[in-house]
DNA sequence: ATCAAATATTACCTATACGTAATAAATTTC
DNA sequence: GAAATTTATTACGTATAGGTAATATTTGAT
């Protein structure tokens, strides 16, 4: 099943047809984010984190109660479990945070932020806040809340997509 | 220059204040874009390519004159040289295109795609297309035009900002 | 023609992203 | 209350993301 490839062969151009490259939303979506994360890298740079170590710092310290678990922590961040674990790896050895067993479930890992952690947030913070001015700033003011809400609702539709794909492929 | 933390503790909540999280723009351009990346993962995983492989195949099928340049490539991913250099070099060991030295300028190579590529791409821009419009069934038809065009403001505005942010870090 | 600067790519490195399997502890069941 | 099931995490493997340095060419200046 490799090689009908002359019977398939749609010939002339495959897309843009129904939708020009400039509308199409995947490609404006990443776009988007790889340049944000690409600023917002090379402007934390010399803070020694990346931006998704900055995602855990931020999601600890607006949780400030007895901290979070991973598992707490990749559903935040719309995340994956093993990606959550190298991550707070690597931080808990560059003294951003601790891990420590949870007293109730001794399965899960309790993860608190550091003196350290919550400095490089603080510093961090300015830097980002300051990149997002920028960036909103090419949007119409009036525009920005309903363009929000908007993405908002994309975004869940996008996260609902992913959750039925994988429940598809679990049944089927 | 480490630990002054105590001089820095800002105390109680530090983000929301200013812009609530459901409405931060980071945050929802980054779950939007794992999960419309994830869901496409899963859905095409038995095509035996990635979404970013995708990406590659839907270029190269954009322009097919004589294929394009990894240069080329990389600018239209809105990627980075060594990114493309090695999702290349598995493409190509897995057949689904071919690199040769162009003639024009012996530094580049010319990448090409084969029969198995084109048919891959196009079984796997039907589950693309069907995909973006479960997501954009979420939104208002009305509503789309407008809001993609927003996308793409804000999408320059990102990428204009990484670009801004390596030359600051260049010259200063 | 020749040497310097610019450019396309590769090589090597660290940091995600995420799938699968293993492990260990908690929960449910009978 | 011990076995089966669920669940949090780790271990390991492959695929990007992207920085730095090396390499090979091309182009530009003399």
């Amino acid at each position: 099943m490799d090689d009908i490839s002359s019977a398939l062969d749609h010939g002339a151009m495959p897309d843009e047809v129904d939708s020009p490259v400039k509308f199409r939303f995947p490609l404006l979506l990443r776009r988007a984010w790889y340049g944000l994360n690409q600023a917002f890298r090379r402007r934390i740079v010399h803070l020694g984190i990346t931006p998704d170590q900055y995602t855990v710092l931020r999601n600890l310290c607006e949780k400030h109660t007895d901290g979070l678990t991973q598992k707490d922590l990749t559903q935040r961040m719309s995340s994956d479990p093993n990606t959550v674990a190298s991550l707070l790896e690597r931080m808990e050895g560059a003294g951003l945070l601790t891990r420590k067993i949870d007293d109730q479930d001794r399965r899960a890992r309790r993860i608190m932020l550091s003196a350290v952690g919550k400095k490089r947030f603080y510093q961090a913070q300015a830097i980002a806040q300051e990149l997002q001015g920028e960036v909103l700033g090419a949007l119409n003011g009036d525009d920005c809340p309903r363009f929000m809400h908007e993405l908002g609702i994309l975004a869940d539709a996008c996260r609902e997509a992913a959750d039925r794909s994988l429940k598809g492929t679990k049944s089927s």
